[in-house]
DNA sequence: TTTATAAGTGAATATAAATTCATTATATTT
DNA sequence: AAATATAATGAATTTATATTCACTTATAAA
């Protein structure tokens, strides 16, 4: 017998988030995704049963991988403030280093690619994150409200700041990412 | 001779948001809309060239009708907090009663039919709202921070919570409009 | 009324994309 | 080294979509 290639899994990944990327999933077809991940047409439905699974398949894969940048040996142990900083910090690298991943969010969530329980699945990695606000609205840090406002604020916050960084509207280095925290800590500290 | 019917117009852009708001612009198709619109196929191309200039011509209407629902009659002799909070009423209420809006816009950025010179011509009915900007950070109203920062906590917040109501994880009303303007107004205010 | 002109129609055509499949190439196993 | 099972190919097929066009209908002007 032969062996998958499992190296082709990521080529096809990759070429998929760069071709939405340039022209969202309109412009993203499978003859151009095997073009641009070097491999036959054909080959991509060895891989994948169809373009609706090949896209289901890469959502889960880039919420699994932005799960485990953002909370991998995360230090729990510090103050509220630092903690949030960090996941902040960590939340902007992987998106500003990964931009694609939100550019193909966006296009995904609107989609008649979509799979509501693939999306349910797609929180799952997320827990940990929404116990740590949980915890720090019960020690009176953060604002008292609905963890919905919480997290819009955060998302919110994250994700202009991501389009603007990528836009080359704003320079991300230590110093804009000390002003944008403080803005974002200022709107949900207590 | 027989006039146009503008109302026509009127029709064909809603059937597209509608389209768009359940199935993206992959599930938008020319004949759809036409029929959404209760129109036949080919008279889509008496009112548009055809399906780029369609999704331009509507691109360039919905920034419009924003602009002049967040600015016309617009108080400037009132406190800036005050007016702050007007604008951001005044946005959310368009985004809310007008959601699909927002969905055609970033499906529309990231599109094969986005023409760069219309984009730009989007902003200028903007105009105004960054003159405000402006005047509060010169007042010290506002961080004395880059343009970009304000309008990415203004624009973040306003986004993630259009969703979250949209979403119904959040009712919007007095008290909940409250409560998250005033996480944005600690983010930017001096 | 009649006529001229453009709107409106929807089936037909052209184009483009997803998927299949007969065939070839390659890695394991015996 | 031969046999075998599966990967890989890409042209052919199927399916879907944009656009056109010959024709019908409605309206304004004459």
């Amino acid at each position: 017998m032969r062996p998958k290639d499992e190296n082709k899994v990521d080529a096809i990944y990759s070429a998929t988030l760069l071709l939405n990327e340039q022209l969202g999933f309109v412009g993203m077809t499978m003859a151009k995704i095997a073009k641009e991940a070097g491999i036959a047409t054909g080959t991509l439905y060895i891989y994948f049963k169809n373009k609706e699974e090949l896209i289901n398949s890469l959502f889960l894969h880039l919420k699994k991988q932005k799960a485990r940048n953002i909370l991998d040996d995360l230090d729990l142990n510090q103050p509220y403030k630092l903690l949030f900083k960090e996941l902040f910090d960590r939340s902007m690298n992987s998106s500003v280093s990964n931009f694609q991943e939100a550019a193909f969010l966006e296009q995904y969530y609107r989609s008649p690619f979509i799979d509501e329980s693939v999306k349910a699945k797609g929180m799952e990695p997320f827990m940990p994150f929404f116990q740590i606000i949980e915890q720090a609205k019960k020690e009176l840090i953060v604002k008292d409200v609905d963890n919905s406002y919480i997290f819009a604020c955060m998302n919110g916050i994250l994700n202009e700041f991501t389009k603007m960084v990528k836009e080359e509207h704003i320079i991300w280095n230590k110093k804009s990412s000390n002003i944008a925290f403080e803005m974002l800590w200022d709107a949900i500290k207590n």
